[in-house]
Order: structure tokens, then sequence, then C-alpha cells
DNA sequence: TCTACCACCTAC
DNA sequence: TAAGGTAGGTGGTAGA
């Protein structure tokens, strides 16, 4: 009976030290977990000799006890259009890891042969388990129907020198050996098993625990589906009575370590989850155990489904952790990715999106609660429960893993590569996939030395366009922009590695982007990447009519995320030209792509402005001035001018005697987008995307808007700001509350009265900040930044930098690189740098806040920057003398007039899946303290 | 006082 | 076996 299952992870086995075994590790629909042995596949790569390809063949097979078979193919080089194939040899070995072995020593054998030219070598570097996937059509998280008979899987362990076999350890329900396989369409998600885990160690001091002294006090565990009845469990290192259920005791460490991992390897989750698990918890334990075994003690840390080890490598800065048939998902990157918040400790992140309260126990009491046998150290046990809890639900609460598993489908890239990687490991695997189809070898990743080269190249890539923006408030914006632009300009230019002219040249004529290079047109040749993009936009297209007809909401969220993953992947492939460390790198394509883009944009504006210039409002219509006849009265001419636009995207002004609707401005922005597309080569098209009633631009990549988007039968409207200090984490709430209510009053009331009121008030709270009593205002006073380098890198003194130093100093402990560190300016002389605190400390130490500072540099500039378009003016020398006024009012009256907010429906909730969807902002009244 | 530079974060 | 890209605003400091 065949098995289905869905593949989750998968790698080789050398069985006999002579022929490599796939193992493709998955859950079964049945809920069992499966390990599927596929025998018979071999490693094989490519090589371009010069010379009679007999010959070295021959000598080949002679010189390398490795290789198993030498074959003569014919193939298209890497890069360049071809007109003729060129032949290879496609040299297999026994073993995958001698592809890498013999790739040097290969290219010798042409000094030995004398041979002219340059040899090559060709996909010497893909892993074996990637190359079966690619090669069979498979990839992460695909459905499979295996046939074939159950196995035992002690005949595919390879044994160790010690005779210490791992295959009673050997965790999944079901191993069978594959006599055939086929990919199997299925949306649903497999019976997956998540668990997260967290450990709590005694430090010596309170500071940094280390594995070689520190030991493991507790460990916890949350679990979806539950474990034997339990949602969660706490393993204690030491024996105590009269506990829940739930709370299991052991007599010391070492046995909690043992049932720790008998517990895990019980459960036999496929998703092991965590809080920073992969950078402290899972190497911590890995240097705990190690510790503990060369103290002569017995711990077997089983974790991987085939019975290996738990275990970490360092590359550079990060920590990698891998467990054989499972994913390790640290919920604190993927966090970091999706959201984008101003801190990212786990209290602060279940606060934001949990809306959950994180536990305590500070470090410097653990100890003490440790030891205490009462409230205590009850109360250090749930602290250690809640954490677990709070990783597993970020993952499932906050679906955080759906966009990961579809662009694992869609990629074919296994669901672990695409979690810890970047899109390069996805782009690879689908230009891997067809430049095998079209016959054309791909080049190794490159050398340090050639990225370097193309590091230092990489500033000949020119980007967008972005149009100096009309600045000050304008009504009736119309919002256009390219759908997927770069893509799309690939796609209709045919522009690709494949089709770029670099030594043979197609007969008829070709095509020269603005920034030069020339490429040959689809007639000549198809380019591959056009072909994957083409593919990729159709079935989003598909996917997005399925979407419309999904029959519940859960087959919903599978296609949405779909769509997202696929969209993300169109927009990948032209970053990957230009990045230096990609296998293909072309700084001809890449520029090509953006000269095309920027071309484009200048020329919509051009279109818009000049050639159509102005359009008649005509009842149900709107029309071209030439189409127009004779004007009746009611008609309505509206100018138009592109007041702003950004690399794909223009904003477009609708300027008209009358008021105009949001029906009739969306007449004019459909009309407009019509136009332009139809002037455009397939499959570039210009989208009406939404209105501005209001718009308050500047500067460029600087504006907030009044925005109006078409919303089942109904409009939605909210402000939308734009690269404003709203939305930066570099400024303090309090800045991002003011000018959120300014822009409110300004955008959506229209009352610059009001708003310069509201400042005020706001100024004069600061200004008479008792620290005692406004703790709230100083909590909306922190800002934060992000440490990005070692602190020794810096060439200039930072505020965050300040405060890494005397936390350092304090505690002994240095934030890793990566982390947003908050501060405060407090009082004093001299530098501001040198005055930037930890707010805890300045909490805890009464210090004094500067004030000045918050109101000088926070509060005023960028509320300065807005109220200047309306010709408010804040002497903003004077305002430290309260005789005088804050402000100069010249009051020139806003052109604005007040206006009813139109009730808008009901928003839901959060919609999590959105890419850096940024909930802070969301919602300014949530501190009501500066509603006034 | 002006400017060049570093640093950060954002838009697309 | 680390890592898609460029354009651009703003603030702070050091040094002319």
């Amino acid at each position: 009976m065949p098995m289905d299952f869905q593949i989750l992870d998968a790698d080789y086995e050398v069985i006999n030290d002579s022929s490599p075994v796939i193992r493709l590790f998955g859950r079964g629909a049945d809920g069992k977990s499966v390990c599927c042995f596929v025998p018979d596949f071999e490693p094989y790569f490519y090589l371009k000799a010069s010379g009679d390809l007999n010959t070295v063949a021959r000598l080949v097979e002679e010189t390398f006890t490795q290789v198993k078979k030498v074959e003569i193919v014919e193939k298209f080089e890497p890069i360049g259009y071809q007109k003729t194939k060129t032949k290879m040899l496609r040299v297999t070995t026994h073993l995958p890891r001698e592809v890498p072995e013999i790739r040097d020593e290969i290219l010798k054998l042409q000094e030995v042969l004398k041979a002219e030219g340059k040899w090559e070598v060709y996909e010497t570097d893909i892993l074996f388990r990637n190359r079966f996937l690619i090669d069979k059509d498979l990839g992460g998280m695909v459905w499979v129907s295996a046939e074939g008979g159950s196995v035992d899987p002690a005949k595919y362990i390879r044994t160790n020198g010690s005779g210490n076999s791992r295959c009673e350890k050997f965790t999944c329900d079901t191993s069978i050996l594959a006599s055939g396989f086929n990919k199997v369409e299925n949306l649903t998600l497999a019976p997956l098993k998540y668990l997260a885990f967290d450990i709590e160690c005694l430090p010596l001091d309170g500071g940094m625990p280390s594995p070689e002294v520190s030991p493991i006090i507790m460990i916890s565990f949350s679990f979806e589906p539950e474990y034997k009845g339990h949602k969660t469990l706490v393993l204690l290192a030491k024996p105590v009575e009269g506990l829940n259920s739930d709370v299991w005791s052991y007599t010391d460490e070492t046995e909690m370590l043992n049932q720790f991992f008998e517990i895990f390897c019980d459960y036999d989750p496929d998703i092991v989850i965590g809080y920073n698990h992969q950078d402290f918890d899972i190497p911590y334990i890995t240097d705990r155990v190690k510790t503990l075994v060369s103290e002569g003690k017995a711990i077997n840390p089983v974790v991987g489904r085939d019975g290996s080890k738990i275990g970490y490598r360092k590359f550079g800065l990060i920590t990698r952790t891998e467990m054989k048939g499972r994913v390790v998902v640290d919920a604190l990157p993927l966090v970091r990715r999706a959201f984008s918040l101003k801190q990212y400790t786990l209290r602060a992140v279940s606060k934001e999106l949990l809306s959950r309260e994180k536990l305590d126990v500070p470090p410097l009491e653990m100890e003490e609660y440790w030891l205490d046998k009462g409230e205590k150290f009850k109360k250090f046990v749930d602290y250690s429960r809640r954490d677990a809890e709070l990783a597993l639900e970020l993952i499932l609460n906050l679906r955080l893993l759906d966009k990961y598993v579809a662009l694992a489908q869609v990629s074919g890239s296994l669901l672990q590569e695409v979690v810890d990687g970047g899109q390069t490991s996805m782009v690879e695997t689908l230009l891997l996939k067809e430049f095998g189809l079209r016959d054309r070898v791909l080049l190794p990743k490159p050398d340090d030395g050639v990225s370097a080269e193309r590091y230092a190249m990489s500033s000949d890539l020119k980007g967008g366009e972005v149009l100096e923006p009309k600045k000050g408030l304008l009504e009736n914006v119309l919002i256009l922009d390219y759908k997927s632009l770069y893509p799309t300009i690939m796609m209709a230019h045919n522009l690709c590695y494949t089709t770029v002219v670099t030594g043979d040249r197609s007969d008829g004529v070709t095509i020269r982007p603005p920034s030069g290079g020339e490429f040959v047109p689809s007639e000549v040749y198809k380019g591959i990447v056009p072909s994957i993009l083409e593919d990729l936009l159709n079935k989003r297209t598909k996917t997005k009519k399925r979407m419309r007809g999904a029959s519940n909401e859960n087959e919903y969220r599978v296609l949405d995320a779909t769509q997202l993953a696929l969209k993300i992947l169109l927009n990948s492939f032209y970053g990957y030209s230009g990045y230096a460390r990609a296998r293909l790198y072309s700084l001809t394509l890449a520029n090509a792509v953006t000269s095309f883009g920027r071309s484009n944009i200048l020329n919509t504006r051009e279109i818009i402005n000049s050639t159509i210039g102005k359009i008649i409002l005509r009842n149900k219509t709107a029309l071209l001035l030439d189409e127009a006849g004779k004007l009746s009265p009611p008609d309505r001419v509206v100018e138009l001018s592109v007041a702003y636009g950004d690399t794909d995207s223009v904003f477009v002004h609708c300027k008209s005697s009358g008021d105009l609707s949001l029906e009739e401005v969306s007449l004019i922005g459909n009309r407009l987008a019509n136009i332009v597309s139809v002037s455009l080569p397939d499959p570039m098209e210009l989208e009406f995307e939404s209105i501005a009633k209001r718009a308050l631009l500047i500067a460029k990549k600087r504006y907030a808007l009044w925005f109006f988007e078409p919303k089942n039968s109904g409009w939605e409207d909210k402000i939308k700001v734009k690269g404003m200090e709203t939305v930066r984490r570099d400024w303090c709430e309090l800045t991002s509350i003011t000018l959120n209510r300014v822009l409110e009053l300004v955008l959506i009331e229209g009352d610059v009265d009001q708003a310069v009121e509201y400042v005020r008030q706001i100024v004069s709270k600061v200004r008479n900040l008792d620290p005692a009593k406004d703790s709230e205002i100083v909590e909306s006073l922190v800002l934060t930044r992000t440490l990005t380098r070692k602190i020794e890198s810096y060439k200039n003194k930072q505020p965050h930098l300040t405060v890494a130093e005397n936390l350092k100093k304090r505690t002994g402990v240095v934030p890793s690189i990566g982390t947003r560190i908050p501060f405060v300016i407090t009082a004093g002389k001299g530098l501001f740098v040198d005055r930037a605190e930890d707010p805890d400390y300045v909490r805890e130490n009464n210090i004094s806040i500067d004030v000045d500072y918050y109101i000088k540099k926070q509060i005023l500039p960028p509320v300065e920057r807005i109220l200047e378009v309306f010709g408010v003016k804040m002497s903003s020398l004077d305002f430290d003398s309260k005789q005088k006024g804050l402000f100069d009012f010249e009051a020139k009256k806003p052109e604005v007039k007040k206006q009813e907010k139109p009730s808008s429906e009901k928003e839901s909730k959060v919609k999590v899946q959105e890419q850096n969807l940024c909930e802070k902002n969301g919602h300014a009244s949530q501190s009501s303290l500066f509603d006034f």
C-alpha cells in the first residue's frame, strides 16, 4: 500500500561504505512519522574540458577510483546566449563526498594532457540531498506517495567505530524502502507535532551562565498536540515533593537531562521551537552535556530522528543547529522578520503580539527562588513554563510558519533552509531545476576572492528612480503602481543570464536596455529566468483565483500564504542577479532591469503630465480631452499632474474646479492605469491602487496619506505614514504619538489650530515632567537603536554604544550584535551621546531626564516639518522663557475645510500574515494619557 | 558656521 | 555552510 507523507527533511546515509541511500523524513497523512529510504541515486557533476573528450573521459576514469562512470553530454554554458551546446563530461562518483574531493584534482589533468583552453567544473557544490530533490522534482513540504515495503532502519544506519548503533534510537514510526514514488498535489498540512522548550540555568553571580560551571536546573516543554495529556511540562533537576502532575522532578541534573532527551524522542516532534534557542538553549545544552560527560556522567543526548545527537556549529557570528528529520524553528528571527518592533525581548514581543505577560525572576535572585520551598519556587517554575508556552504561541497563534511552508513548497527548498536562510537558496533551487531541464549547467558558488571583486564592482549597480515630490498638502491624489515591476520587466524584455549577448550573436534585432548591454528576444531564445518568472506569475494568478472560491478559512489562509510566497520569489530574482555571492551574478542584467524601470517611471510621468494632461469627467465616464467632443455644463475638466513617484509608483494629483467624489477619482484612476498599461509590453501593467483624499508630501520617501481603498463594495479609510518619524524606531514613542495625532488633525479634521494646541500641551507636559508621577511619559521617551556590529569597530560614538558599555561595566553582559538597545537622554552637560543611559538604570536611580533635548530634538523638529506646510512657525529658540508663547502664529489658515470623517468599516483585528506588519503605530490612542 | 562623514532606519 | 538589491532623509560629531 502506498504511503503518503509530507517531506520535512532529507539527507543520505552511506551503506557498507559503498553506496548512498537517500532518506526522506516526513509526517504521514495518518499521523505517523516516516522515514523513506531511496536507493540508487548517484552523485555527479560536469566537467568542461578541451581536447579529445574521449581521451579525457578515459583518463578521468583511470585516474580516480572514486569515479564510477564518465559520459559525454551536450550542455549550454551558464552565462550568455549561445547558438549551440558544448560537449562536456558528466562525471558520476560512488559517494557524494567524492564530488568535492576530486573536483580540484580533476582540473590538474589539464596539464597532464597539455590541453588548450580553460577547463571548468560545474555543479560540484550541490548538496546530495538537494541534487536528489531537484532531479526528482520533489522539495520541502511537498507531499509524496511512496511505494514500497517496510524495512529495518538498522540496515541504513552507519555504525561508527565503537559499534555504537543509533538504530535503537531511530524514532520514526514507519520506515519504508521506496520502490517508487510520486509527487502528490495536496494543499493540507500533515498533522505536525510542535514542541517548544526552554532551559533555566543557575549562573554564579547573576551574570551570563557558562556551561562549564552553571548547571541547567529546569527545562520546560510546551506541546501541540499535547503529550500524554500534558500541554506543558516542567522538569526539575532536584527532588521536590508535592508537585503538580505537570512538574516532574529528578534526582539531579544528569537524570533530568536524560529524561529531557527521552521525552523529546518519545514525543517525536516535527517542529522544534524555542525563543533564541538556536543561539542559546541548544548550544548550552550541547556544551553542558559535554561538561557532564567529561565528568563521568552518562548522558545520551539524542534529538535526531535517526538517533543523532544534539549539536551546533558556528559560522562566524551565527549558530546553526540541526536535528535530523525535524525542523528547528527559532521564533526570534521569525518575529524579527515579520514585525517591526522596538525591542525583541521575549517580554516585549509577547506583550506586543500576544498581549501576554512574561513572568520574571530577577537574575540576581534566581538562586534564592530555586532554593525556596514556597511561593517563590512555584513562581520560578511558572516562569519557566511560561517561556516555553510563549515561544509555541508566537509560532502557532501568529501563524509565523505559514509563509515559510509555502516558500518551501513553491521553491523546492527544504523548510529548514527556507527558515534559516535568505532568498539565495530558494532562487538557486529554482535555477538549478530549470537549468537542468534546459540542458544548461550552473556555476559553483563564488569563492571569497571573486565575491570581494564583485562587491567592489557593485557600486556600478544603479537602482530605482525617485521623483522629486511636490511638497505640501494636496487633495485627491491617485496612487498607481506597477504590478511586480522588476519581474515583469525581465519577462517583457526577455532579460536573462541566458539571453545576454556575450559571444554568439543572433541574426535579427536585439533588445538594448538604456543601461547598455544587449539581449536576444524571446523568439530567438526564451530566457530561463523569464520562463521561471512566467510560471511563478501564472501560479500566483491561479492561486488568487482559487482564493476567491476558497471553501473555508484554512484553505484561504494556505492559498494566501502561497500567493505571498510566489510574490516573494518573483521579486527575488532581480536582487539575486546583483548579489555578489550569487552563483549567477550579472551587473549587465541587474542594470538592464533597473534602467528599464527608471525610464518606465519617467515615461509614465510624461504620459500623464503631457500626453494626457487633462481628463473630462462626464456622468459615469472619464474621457480623454480629444474624445470628449463638446463639453456640456455638468462635465468637469480635471487637471492631472504627477506629484511624486518612487521606483514603481506614481502619485497623480487631480485638480478640478469642483469637488471630486471618491468614485470619480477612481474612475480617473482606472482610466489612467488602462491608458498607460496598453502602451506597455506584456505583462507589464500599471494598476490603480488607491486614493488619497489628502496627501502630505514632506520629502522623498517621507509622506502621510489619508488613504481610501476599495473594500467589498465600500471604502476603507486610514492614515498611512511612510518614512516619517512615527514609523521610525530610532525616535521615541512620544514623537510617534504626537505626530500621529497631528497628522490626524491635519489630514482628516483639517484643523491646524487644534494640532498646534495639541503640540503645545505635549510640550508643556514634557517640560514640567515629574518622573515620579509621570512614569508613563518617561516610558514614552525611550529611544532604541540596533547594535549593528562589534563595539570596537565603531568609528564614532553612538548613544546606544554608551549604554552598551555601561551595561557591560555593571553586569558584565555584552548585548549581542543585532540587539536593539533602549536608552533615554539624561540631563547634564556635554555631548548628548555621553548622556544616553539605560532606562531601567535611570528609573532605579532617579536620574533626571533632559526634557530640553526631548522638546527641541524629539518633538519639535518632526512637528515643525509638518506644520510649516501650513505656515505655522515656531520660534524654536524662545520656548525656554515661559513668558513667551511657543509658537508664533502666522496662522495662515489652511485651505482645508473641516470635514466629517466618513465612518469606516470595522477593521479585522490583526492581519498577522502581512509582511512587516507594524502593530505599534496602528493605534496611537492606546495611551489615553495623551488624548486631550 | 559650514561641511563631510558615520550611523541608522526606512521606501521600494 | 552568512548575508537579495539601491535610494534617501535625518541627526550627531569632528574638524576646517
